[in-house]
RNA sequence: GGGGUAGUAGUUCAGAUUGGUCAGAACGCCGGCCUGUCACGCCGGAGGCCGCGGGUUCGAGUCCCGUCUACCCCGCCA
């Protein structure tokens, strides 16, 4: 006896016939959507990933069918052949397909289904946790399957792309060494060298500079990278890198590819030019009209020094931390007046301190009345200089955080985008990009030189003589690319001498031993000819969520881990058998409760 | 590691700063009726250890302590 599949092919999707396809018959497979039962008639919506197509089971039509008609329940997987029939008056505007049904002779049950833990539609009224854990069920949502379908769009955009361009795709080991700097590592542990482990890679950052060396000239892949941090919205512990290196470049040239791809995926999933040459800024300009490296430039409210005017001042909060070498800074809220009460401030307040500040100042402008806590201490010619700089009109409301700029930078750069947010001001149809360059080599993290990008970063050509000097005054050839305040994309131009390698592990306190135990293969290649080289990696996760307009990594990523690293659905990580930690050399130390 | 929000039927929630009719609603589910629905409608029914563990009390969704889970943020993420 044949099976269903073996006597009928699918003919169409649920989300294709049209008033055009009347008369003919179809065979149609999915899922059932929702089914309304008047009695001897009755209605089922079936869905696949295409959309959804009306069956209508009249006992006149097929009577044999009806009774099993009748069961149907949602999410139950079926086939029905049938002809397509116009809805004639009782057309469904709502519906791609509403001017047709389907009128089914045949039905087959694939398979039934228990009752979802929650609704299959748009917007489910669930927890996330729920979802999480069928997210089997949740995939079947057309947000997600929408999201994934753009997810693989811009996977096939990004290799067309790149392959037109001369790239050669690799594929670098998953399983390859533990380097100390940066994230922490996931581990694996090997059964043939007891005690010793894998690391899963956290980018393919040495790989791709050794396929330089090896002459490939142009390398790309679509990765997945693995960092053992905490995680937020936009970080997951596994995640996917558009990954790209190129030989004999300046930085020009790096950015002009990257801009040739972002305006080829940006095409093709939306169809709309986003114009390059993108904006470009310094890191040290993006911190101080922003207060961060990956500014939201979809609205203004830029951030205002005003340490100068306050130096002075009777307000000791200002002039004191000036005079103690600090800063104070502020956000102009246009017609703030009126949109925030003092409880509302005072929660700002609160808001800012997450990132260090010990306060934030206000004034309240009307006309030339200052009002607010440290109105009064606001001298004549302080109001005229800050009025003059923020550009203060009446009805504006004033906010200053006064610290260092470790505190003042993020806390105002928070601010703004909160505010941002809040008083609706950004255009969620806009996709700003923005390059940052001329980021420092270095940064100073409790005394000691760490480096900002990572230690195969070139520095500035025209700071070059200063690896004698004083290095935190070193910039380097790195770049970050920022849409909509998110950073998308970082790369560099590496260093390729060996001399300048070893210079920059001299700086960052590493000794040659410690640089050899940690990257003596790279050493090693670099010593045999290698060509300036730079390149740059892409989050392919945050890319899809701007393109998508989700606002959490987990939207586009298919089985997506919790905030505690936990795939709800699979429940892992798991416990293992004995046998198998004895085979790895393996002993836990700590005996949870069995869960 | 720290801060915040949430956790009561399958699902979403109510149950007021007063501890005692407090086991409730809606949706879903099950059964019945219904030939033009598309949030179908009408009638009836089943469903809960109030996240978990302690404590206070004659008595605890309710108060206290701890703990677990999810989400957001800080730290962390070369």
């Amino acid at each position: 006896m044949s099976t269903f599949l073996q006597d009928h092919a699918r003919t169409h999707m649920c989300g294709e016939l049209r008033e055009a396809d009347v008369g003919e018959t179809v065979t149609l497979m999915g899922w059932v959507d929702t089914h309304r039962d008047l009695g001897r008639l009755t209605f089922v919506d079936l869905r696949d990933r295409t959309g959804v197509t009306q069956l209508r089971f009249d006992p006149h039509h097929a009577e044999e069918i009806h009774d099993t008609a009748d069961e149907l329940r949602s999410e139950w997987c079926i086939a029905v052949v049938g002809e397509v029939v116009s809805r004639g008056a009782n057309k469904n505007p709502d519906l791609p397909t509403g001017d047709v049904e389907v009128l089914p002779e045949k039905l087959q049950v694939f398979s039934r289904s228990k009752t979802p833990p929650f609704v299959i539609e748009d917007d489910p009224d669930t927890t996330e946790e729920n979802r999480l854990r069928h997210r089997y069920l949740d995939l079947r949502r057309q947000p997600l399957q929408e999201a994934m379908l753009t997810r693989s769009e811009t996977n096939g955009l990004t290799r067309n792309y790149l392959l037109d361009n001369g790239f050669v795709e690799f594929e670098t080991p998953v399983l390859t060494r533990s380097t100390p700097e940066g994230a922490r590592d996931y581990l694996v542990p090997s059964r043939i060298h007891p005690a010793k482990f894998y690391a899963l890679p956290q980018s393919p950052q040495l790989f791709k500079q050794l396929l330089m060396i090896s002459g490939f000239d142009r390398y790309f892949q679509i990765v997945k990278c693995f960092r053992d941090e905490d995680l937020r919205a936009d970080r997951q512990p596994e995640f996917t890198q558009i990954d790209m290196e190129m030989s004999f470049v300046t930085p020009e040239d790096v950015i002009e590819v990257c801009e040739g791809l972002m305006a080829s995926i940006f095409e093709g999933i939306h169809d709309i030019d986003v114009q390059p040459p993108f904006e470009r800024m310094s890191y040290d300009e993006a911190m101080a009209r922003f207060g961060m490296d990956n500014p939201d430039l979809r609205f203004g409210m830029e951030i205002v020094d005003i340490s100068e005017a306050v130096a002075d001042s009777e307000f000791r909060v200002f002039s004191g931390t000036v005079a103690d070498g600090g800063v104070v800074r502020g956000l102009r809220v246009e017609g703030g007046v009126d949109k925030f009460s003092r409880a509302e401030i005072e929660e700002l307040e609160d808001f800012v301190g997450v990132y260090g500040a010990k306060g934030l100042a206000w004034v309240k402008v009307k006309d030339d009345d200052w009002s607010g806590p440290i109105a009064n201490f606001i001298a004549e010619d302080e109001r005229a200089a800050i009025k003059e700089q923020m550009g203060a009109e009446s009805g504006d409301l004033l906010m200053f955080v006064a610290a260092g700029t470790d505190v003042v930078c993020p806390a105002l750069g928070h601010l703004r985008e909160k505010l941002g947010d809040q008083l609706d001001l950004i255009d969620d149809e806009q996709f700003r990009f923005c390059w940052i360059t001329d980021f420092p080599m270095f940064e100073e993290v409790d005394g000691e030189l760490q480096p900002m990008h990572h230690p195969f970063t070139a520095p500035h050509p025209d700071d070059m003589d200063r690896l004698d000097g004083d290095p935190l005054d070193i910039r380097t050839q790195a770049y970050d690319l920022v849409l909509n305040g998110h950073e998308i994309g970082g790369g560099s131009i590496r260093i390729h001498r060996r001399d300048i390698q070893s210079k920059v592990f001299d700086l960052l306190g590493m000794s040659e031993e410690e640089a050899r135990e940690k990257f003596g293969f790279l050493l090693d290649a670099l010593e045999y000819g290698t060509p300036p080289h730079g390149g740059i990696a892409f989050g392919m996760d945050r890319l899809v969520m701007i393109l998508t307009g989700a606002d959490s990594i987990r939207q586009v990523i298919a089985f997506p881990k919790t905030t505690r690293a936990a795939d709800l659905m699979a429940e892992a990580p798991g416990r293992v058998d004995d046998d198998q930690l004895e085979e790895l050399h393996l002993r836990t130390v700590v005996d949870e409760d069995s869960d």
